[in-house]
RNA sequence: GGUGGGGUUCCCGAGUGGUCAAAGGGAACAGACUGUAAAUCUGUCGGCGAUGCCUUCGGAGGUUCAAAUCCUCCCCCCACCA
């Protein structure tokens, strides 16, 4: 492989901080090398926060190497304090059972797994067997809590109120073991991860230069935040998921597309795979092909993360309810985005069904905008529509109690709009 | 185990008998301005077909015309002592 992984990462934004540049760097010249990323089972899927991670790993193997995705099986039994103010709640192994399989099946869509390409492994498999006593002699005699207490992972733990279990206290050490069990059975000699992960990486290496005077290699990446400060991955429902049921392709889009005008290039490096020499420089733009630059960041994203044809129908949806789907052909060239507006029939618009009937009766605004999802309560929706952000195929709602009713329909069906950008579409059945 | 301090609406945090659906901030939502961006200003921000009714202040009881506020018991958290 031509590219040293170093670089790649280094140029797309992925490093904050890594160890022993030098022999790390000549260490990734040799193909076929294996590294990991831990990942915790806390939830059924991984949302945007992991992505980072993830394209790490698929970047590595995109240079020829071969990534281990670790599911933390046996350290989610424990949890991990790093730079959490609270002591997270501890799961029943079923739940950290079933969570596993749903993040196996997230990371084969990003990284390729078939002929020994890459691997996924549980570190339940060695740690729920270990014996105490055992552990201690042969680990736990490698740490100091001297120096333990001062690793900045457990410092604001330390410092609260709620203070550090011993459970969690153990944590690094179980992290530790972990690297070293995959540096004995698959000469796993790097692991990266998120910046809060540096004290727990190098108490890895640090257990690999004790117990097998070897060297090992730890790479962190920056905490990925939006330019507005806020933390990746939040939208207004929540978290943003990977899981289709959890978020909806066309949410994930849309979440894509609202990036900030500050964050595009940066999230086109760390999210897509598009050439570095197409994206440099797209920060520049600005208005209408700003949002075309948008546009196909949403596009590449929804598609490495649901397939093609879910992130066409994501960017056809927009299209058609924002219009302008416009992608002039000299952005970003080597995205597959289509570049002309393609209103389809196809299009996945959040959509429901009323029942000629109801509509016959004719239905309270308010109540439609509430049942479609629109708005939380009855009283939101009342308060939408008195504060005019209340549109039906694309009139103001002028009074809440408006009966919406078979007039309304347009070929089969009827646009709601809440604000500016949710749209849900009702189909008459 | 002892002593003291706490648990308030999505989050932080005020409130120590009625004027409390509960200050203030954050988040969020809507309007104006825009480019499905940011910033700014304004409004909203428990539920209800609604100038009223209902449910909320760790849990269960109680006192009172009236309780987030007082009393009893219980649960949980924190600090110091052991």
């Amino acid at each position: 492989m031509s590219d040293n992984l170093i670089d790649v990462l280094e140029e797309r934004g992925f490093i904050e901080q890594t160890t022993h540049q030098k022999e790390l760097r000549e260490y990734l010249e040799e193909p076929g090398r294996t590294c990991y990323i831990g990942f915790d089972p806390t939830a059924a899927s991984l949302h945007i926060g992991s992505l980072v991670p993830i394209m790490a790993l698929a970047h590595f193997q995109r240079c020829g190497h071969v990534p281990i995705a670790l599911v933390g099986g046996g350290t989610g039994l424990v949890g991990d304090p790093s730079g959490k103010t609270e002591m997270r709640k501890l799961l029943t192994r079923e739940a950290i059972e079933e969570n596993s399989v749903g993040i196996k099946s997230q990371l084969s869509r990003f990284i390729e797994f078939s002929g020994g390409r890459a691997m996924l492994l549980n570190n339940a498999d060695w740690l729920c067997g270990l014996e105490y006593i055992t552990f201690l002699r042969d680990i736990g005699r490698h740490f100091s809590v001297n120096r333990m207490i001062k690793a900045e992972s457990y410092k604001m733990r330390l410092e609260s109120e709620e203070g550090l279990s011993f459970i969690e206290f153990n944590y690094m050490l179980l992290q530790a073991y972990d690297f070293l069990t995959l540096y004995d059975r698959h000469d796993c000699r790097l692991q990266m991860g998120g910046s809060d992960q540096w004290g727990n990486i190098v108490a890895g290496i640090d257990l690999i230069r004790r117990m097998r005077q070897d060297t090992a290699f730890g790479i962190t990446f920056p905490l990925i935040t939006t330019s507005s400060g806020a933390k990746m991955g939040k939208s207004e429902k929540g978290a943003v998921w990977l899981d289709a049921r959890r978020t909806p392709p066309y949410e994930y889009y849309q979440y894509w597309v609202n990036t900030d005008d500050r964050d595009v290039e940066r999230f086109l490096a760390l999210f897509t795979f598009l050439p570095m020499s197409e994206i440099r420089g797209i920060g520049k733009l600005e208005g209408a092909e700003l949002n075309a630059a948008k546009r196909v960041l949403a596009y590449e994203t929804t598609r490495l993360a649901h397939g093609a044809e879910e992130a066409a129908k994501a960017f056809q949806a927009a299209a058609a309810v924002f219009g302008s789907g416009q992608v002039d052909p000299g952005i970003l060239p080597s995205s597959g985005i289509h570049r002309q507006d393609q209103t389809s029939a196809a299009a996945s618009v959040p959509h429901s069904h009323v029942s000629l009937d109801e509509l016959q009766q004719g239905i309270p605004a308010f109540k439609l905008f509430h049942q479609a999802g629109l708005a939380a309560s009855g009283g939101a929706a009342r308060r939408l529509i008195e504060q005019g952000g209340a549109y039906v195929n694309g009139n103001r709602v002028t009074a809440f109690d408006d009966l919406i009713g078979v007039d309304s329909v347009i070929d089969g069906e009827i646009m709601l709009r809440s604000g500016k950008k949710r749209y849900h579409k009702l189909l008459v059945s």
